[in-house]
DNA sequence: CTGAGAGTAATTTTT
DNA sequence: TTACTCTCAG
């Protein structure tokens, strides 16, 4: 990269640096190059720190160092999320504050506790904190409050990390800005950020839009702005298009960003899935390669029936639309409790009928207790209530009255035979669950954990297990095990060429082709009905969304849906 | 206490 | 369309 005068300027600038610019500006790699600088200053067991959001985010990073950073200095660069680095100096530090070594509470056991948990959820995950058990929102704050506390410990980390670098800035909670503010003494902080890119503000607890006010007037930053510069789509019009729907601003339509308009009796799902295809073969002929694309929609449940429908081959209007091999991202703490009731099948043939009833129904209330949230919250209590009522009346003899309890008594007294493969293993088990509303239920989220490709961990754990005979002992267990792991130290999976998710996930991300969905009974992409404030947000996630793409955008809208943009001057728009 | 039926609303959360 | 919450009969 050619470096102009802005970059040239940031380079020789010393101090706190706050650097804005849009997607794909190219913040990233002036600060590795910035990082280069220092690294080649640093004394003896000194790093410097590049903290970011996500896993996927932090392997982004990691794949760029090499492109800017001599091969001698790249294991001084820690490229970290904030939950990583966190993570580490609670568990060194944290027995200063609690007095007791420290524990943490992965999200599916939270959400079990919370469950049973009477009143305000937030002051008892402060409570357990102060006893030395963890959940993952307390670990920004516990960090906060060491270094604010100890002056050795803030003097310890600016020592080991001279510079810090600090990735989405506009999006840090108060909690991760504590710790940036208190390391910004005695380390140079850089700040990295895009206003126009806030998409969490308002409803992630601590997220503030006057974050980046607050560091200016804290760290008195030298200010550099890279607003003009796009690295990742050039020439074609899109991030313009981005733009234009950010401010509601009328706008040319490129040939790059296209419309599909869909009304009854077609769906969204099979609408999209043919755009896919599309945009598959117009990209393979324009790049020469197979591209990679993404399927990005306002809500994960849209988006998992999307999965659903490309996920079978389907034919509209007489065309027959191959299945699309893709990969769903998807909060899979659900699916793994959906998984547990599965493997409690399978380790029927090893219990008795008494421990296989009691078993399986006390994952079927934990599948509940995981559900559990403050939106679903009255449902998925009074599915924990029946399950459990369920099993104290079987635990005395009798028929429960729920139709769930009575289900499972009666798919254990049949048995099940199993084989030792555990793919046509773990089927026979799922089909048990049906004939109920929590049993559908759990079997459709189950399917989940076959898209979140964690199937083969599972598989080889559950090989493993089989007895040689006829059951797999442990296999809940195993389930647990093998899905944590990839839920806490997973690294996030090679990109495939079609990918799912919601738009918020894509932050960050960059894909050749971009397919924005809008279903018809699932959230819209903007409404005329919501507050200008939620308008304002929405198209901060609208323009995220586009401006994923370095080629090709393709809408999938409803035929009524309202324009994204007014239409430019008086010419009527296609 | 459970589940059927009616009425209503449909987001986003890194680890 | 689906799924959540509330109410009420059995």
């Amino acid at each position: 990269m050619r470096l102009d005068d802005t970059r040239k300027q940031i380079l020789a600038a010393s101090g706190h640096l706050l650097i804005q610019g849009g997607p794909g500006s190219g913040k990233t790699t002036i600060a590795l190059l910035k990082a280069a600088q220092t690294l080649e200053t640093l004394a003896a067991e000194q790093h410097v720190v590049f903290l970011s959001f996500s896993r996927a985010a932090v392997r982004q990073i990691s794949d760029r160092v090499g492109e800017h950073l001599p091969l001698a200095i790249r294991p001084l660069l820690e490229v970290r999320t904030f939950h990583a680095f966190f993570l580490d100096l609670v568990r060194a530090h944290s027995p200063l504050l609690t007095g007791t070594s420290a524990e943490f509470l992965a999200p599916d056991a939270e959400r079990q506790r919370q469950a049973d948990h009477d009143g305000d959820w937030d002051s008892e995950t402060i409570a357990l904190a102060n006893r030395g058990i963890f959940v993952f929102d307390q670990l920004a704050a516990t960090a906060a409050t060491l270094l604010e506390r100890s002056s050795a410990l803030r003097a310890l980390y600016s020592d080991r990390y001279p510079l810090v670098i600090v990735d989405e800035f506009q999006d840090t909670n108060v909690d991760q800005w504590r710790v940036v503010q208190a390391l910004a003494d005695k380390s140079t902080v850089i700040c990295l950020a895009d206003p126009d890119q806030r998409i969490y503000e308002g409803f992630v607890k601590g997220v503030d839009e006057e974050r980046l006010h607050h560091a200016v007037t804290a760290l008195q930053p030298t200010p550099f702005d890279l607003a003009g510069g796009n690295h990742r789509s050039p020439g074609n019009g899109i991030l313009d298009y981005a733009n234009a729907v950010l401010r509601n601003s009328p706008a040319e339509q490129p040939s790059s960003v296209q419309y599909v308009r869909y009304s009854y009796p077609y769906t969204p799902e099979a609408v999209t899935h043919h755009v896919v295809l599309r945009l598959q073969a117009m990209l393979a002929e324009q790049l020469g390669r197979e591209p990679t694309i993404v399927v990005l929609g306002p809500s994960s449940a849209f988006v998992a029936s999307i999965s659903e429908a490309i996920s079978a081959e389907q034919s509209i209007n007489g065309t027959q639309l191959p299945a699309v091999d893709h990969e769903l991202v998807w909060d899979p703490v659900l699916a793994a409790a959906a998984g547990y009731v599965v493997a409690s099948i399978l380790e029927w043939p090893t219990l008795s009928r008494d421990e296989a009833v009691t078993f399986t129904l006390h994952r079927i209330a934990d599948f509940y207790r995981v559900k559990f949230t403050d939106k679903q919250a009255e449902t998925a209590r009074s599915a924990i209530k029946t399950t459990n009522n369920a099993i104290k009346a079987f635990g005395l003899g009798k028929t429960p009255l729920s139709k769930t309890g009575k289900l499972v008594i009666e798919e254990a007294d049949k048995g099940i035979q199993l084989t030792g493969n555990p793919v046509t293993d773990w089927q026979l088990a799922r089909a048990r669950l049906r004939g109920s509303k929590e049993l559908r239920e759990i079997f459709d989220k189950a399917r989940m954990l076959r898209l979140l490709h964690a199937t083969d961990a599972l598989a080889w754990g559950l090989t493993d297990a089989w007895d040689g005979q006829a059951s797999y002992p442990g296999a809940a267990e195993i389930v647990r095990r093998v899905l944590a792991e990839e839920l806490i130290d997973g690294r996030p999976a090679e990109p495939r060429a079609v990918t799912l998710m919601n738009m918020h996930k894509s932050k960050g991300k960059e894909f050749d082709g971009v397919v924005i969905a809008e279903g018809l009974y699932t959230p819209k992409l903007v409404d005329p009905d919501w507050s200008d404030k939620r308008i304002v947000q929405q198209r901060r996630v609208i323009r995220v969304a586009i401006t994923r793409a370095r080629h090709r955008v393709f809408f999938v809208r409803p035929k009524n849906a309202i324009p994204l943009v007014p239409p430019k001057g008086n010419r009527p728009q296609g």
